[in-house]
DNA sequence: ACCTGAACACCGTTCAAGT
DNA sequence: ACCTGAACACCGTTCAAGT
């Protein structure tokens, strides 16, 4: 490509290097994110990405931690939206279920919303819109309060246990194995239960939790 | 300490170094994490600690996420027998919050159980005193296996979070500023609940929880 | 079979020095 | 102020070779 006529002559012609700014690290990281994972993002990784050191990303972010949070709160840009139509507690269930739907895809990085609370625009953004919907279903506020927590906790750890890892597939057999194993002697409730222990998609024992919490939520008094 | 009489004479008088066990390995781990934390539980580490290279572990323990998982149901030991006294309800929450507890001491560990799932033998132990708590009070056996997954999901990601971590305090500070930040125009039930989205001691909060949990598991059909 | 030294391929984070 | 090279202090895991 020759320069364009009427451009004006910039310092660098072809800027191989874009300035650094933390919204492009971000950037980088949630590419990164797409195509390899979240084990990749690391900070020497992002670091050759951008072509510079892994010391020059400290300006911009002050751990690999909050690199990951930042990465969590620009994909929550994608849900949090309630549909339009249905009734509260479908409603309620829909964003729930997107919200899980897009850790499903990243579970290591529900794993890390599980251990670093997020506090992004988005992630405010998604607690607006749950404590609206259980407002309009006339939870008490409180109870709202206490029970957004309660369902994002619910969706999020579904997302980090059961999301499509390779690894985790080995410890779901050996529990499955364990169960199977066991006596009736030493161990009588799992022994009669069978396969119920863990039976059913993983969609419908989310959903199943969902009601339950949203069930329990509605009919639990804070105390005081 | 000088050679006893009558015992035997062993093939070596002092063993400095005792013979590699897939138990003596994991109490060795248990050890690391009392006294340093799970963070400093690696195989690099540990094999010091046993005076041999790390290699060798890799003999009796596929990898560094099954020797946090064997660590953790060596934990669960301490837990998990039923109170004689009290309501099926007052003995099924005791339970829970002695799981809690424990994992509240390592929250590290916590965040390990979420990841990789449990399936050691004081783990069933576990399953098996809440399922016939569970019965005790009535609960339809389907509906009390998919529970159990319910209630110990949520004291483990209450661990995990909330545990006493001193990183995850700068976490908490965080969301607290956004939220006592967020503009009424903008986020209207977040701005009229003020504090109460993080009001509460945390065995408040777990032990509401844990109600809420159960009052809607109780209520809650599995599908078909 | 069990154990090991050595190597491979990485990490996060800090800091003194440069521009 | 921003950026960097280099270093410090680690990781998990594999593998060929030994006993």
């Amino acid at each position: 490509m020759t320069q364009r006529p009427g451009t004006p002559r910039s310092r660098r012609e072809r800027p191989a290097k874009p300035a650094l700014t933390r919204d492009g690290i971000v950037a980088a990281a949630v590419a990164i994110l797409r195509a390899e994972g979240l084990q990749k993002v690391t900070m020497r990784r992002l670091a050759q990405e951008l072509d510079t050191g892994p010391a020059s990303l400290y300006v911009y972010v002050r751990n690999t931690a909050e690199l990951h949070a930042a990465v969590l709160d620009e994909l929550l840009g994608t849900v949090g939206q309630a549909p339009a139509e249905g009734s509260w507690r479908e409603r309620l269930e829909h964003v729930l279920r997107a919200y899980t739907a897009m850790l499903f895809e990243h579970p290591s990085l529900a794993r890390s919303a599980l251990t670093a609370r997020p506090s992004g625009p988005h992630y405010l953004n998604l607690i607006e819109t749950l404590l609206s919907l259980l407002d309009e279903g006339g939870v008490p506020p409180a109870q709202a309060a206490w029970g957004v927590d309660l369902l994002l906790q619910h969706a999020t750890a579904t997302a980090a246990e059961h999301g499509a890892d390779a690894a985790s597939e080995e410890d779901w057999d050996a529990l499955r194995r364990a169960l199977h194993d066991i006596s009736g002697r030493t161990h009588p409730r799992i022994a009669a239960l069978g396969g119920a222990l863990l039976s059913g998609a993983p969609e419908d024992r989310l959903s199943w939790g969902l009601r339950a919490l949203i069930a329990g939520i509605e009919r639990t008094a804070v105390p005081d």
